[in-house]
DNA sequence: CCTTGACTTAGAGTCCACTCTAACTCCTAA
DNA sequence: TTAGGAGTTAGAGTGGACTCTAAGTCAAGG
């Protein structure tokens, strides 16, 4: 019943390679994945859940380190909730932080953009008006 | 009249370092600077206005590769304002969509610590309620 | 039997953006 | 006149996160 996934079906399923499959995996990003009888990884629902909830970790710019912390308490101290609230807090603070600069500078650059379209008309616009 | 600055002042002023600044130089990003009859550089005050709108690239995660393009368009064609525009108009929307997606991978972890904090709620309730 | 193809591993290579080093030149103040 | 400090350069080194390679195993199909 337990449907189990191959690393290229896990592939497509979150958009990582089979390459970074293993290398999480090496890194301690993901726990060692059931085999089957060949040696081939199998990946369970549960696990890919958890890749899925770390590859957010990523795209939001948490490092391969502080995944791994929190990968390990996950693991071994399955109780430790606070902890684990603790490092998911201290990391939204900084996607937040990063937000807002990012917000900011974007708004720079959007005002550069309505500088040039500016120029561009007045370039356009006859010579002599009226 | 015209105020010059050394690359520590420049560095203070951007928060780069003067290795970065020295880079930069180095990659294009940033033309060639002034020459104090020592040889040390001097920034003006128009050098300093680039630098900093370049830093607000860079953070946006402009890759260097782009930014030399761009700083050629200033340098090389000063009246290519339009190719200039399409550069930066290219840019703003991976910066939109970054920020679109950064902005729902963090509901996601959002939703995490929302979820920790009611188990540990429920842990904190005495065993038999009422 | 042999090939094909999906997997395995350890380890090497790549890319990006810095960041640092070593050897050197100047200038200034003790 | 010499020691310190701020520059200069070319080029090497670093850190992070992949990404790829080579050599091997194994199962199924022709």
């Amino acid at each position: 019943m337990e449907q189990e996934l191959t690393i290229q079906q896990v592939a497509q399923a979150t958009g990582l390679s089979t390459h970074t499959l293993r290398y999480y995996e090496r890194c301690d990003l993901i726990a060692p994945i059931h085999r089957a009888n060949n040696g081939h990884r199998r990946y369970s629902a549960q696990d890919i859940r958890w890749i899925q909830f770390l590859t957010k970790l990523r795209m939001t710019g948490m490092p391969i380190r502080q995944i791994q912390q929190y990968a390990t308490l996950l693991r071994q101290q399955p109780d430790a909730i606070q902890a684990r609230r603790a490092l998911l807090e201290a990391h939204r603070q900084t996607v937040v932080q990063h937000l807002q600069e990012l917000q900011e500078n974007l708004a720079v650059i959007d005002w550069k953009i309505q500088h040039y379209k500016e120029i561009e008309e007045n370039l356009s616009k006859p010579v002599v008006p009226q």
